[in-house]
DNA sequence: CATTTGACTGCGT
DNA sequence: AACGCAGCCAAAT
């Protein structure tokens, strides 16, 4: 076959990352499932895990669907999430424009429940 | 191979 | 409500 790639092609995604951003993606618009949540789903690894991979893999998938446990939007990035949550309809508490908080009873997303 | 690094969590103060 | 903190665990260094 082709020889060792000299610089970096194509760099195939450990196969923990591919499922987390799978998973992600089958997230229906609206709905969020929190860090901890996705973790269980795919029955390995832990909240932070989840986060530190959709930090650096997490750009092409929606990643504003998963959430902290307590409704907050993604450290850092409540201000973009918001634009998303007000875009789809997700349903949010608060006001304030980064204190603003989704209102888990309504949004969160659970795939072996009703779809 | 050993250590550090996080878009986190739950509990205590 | 706001901190601090130990536990968490795959990836990156």
């Amino acid at each position: 076959m082709d020889p060792p790639s000299p610089a970096r092609p194509i760099e195939r995604l450990p196969e923990y990352v591919e499922r987390v951003l799978e998973t992600v993606a089958e997230i229906p618009a609206g709905r969020v499932v929190t860090y901890g949540q996705l973790a269980r789903l795919l029955g390995s690894g832990g909240a932070r895990t989840v986060g530190t991979v959709l930090a650096r893999y997490g750009s092409d998938v929606p990643w504003w669907r998963v959430v902290r446990a307590g409704g907050h939007p993604p450290s850092g990035l409540q201000l973009p999430a918001r634009e998303q949550y007000l875009r789809e309809g997700t349903p949010l508490l608060g006001t304030g424009l980064g204190e603003y908080r989704i209102d888990m009873s309504r949004a969160r997303w659970d795939p072996n429940d009703a779809g």
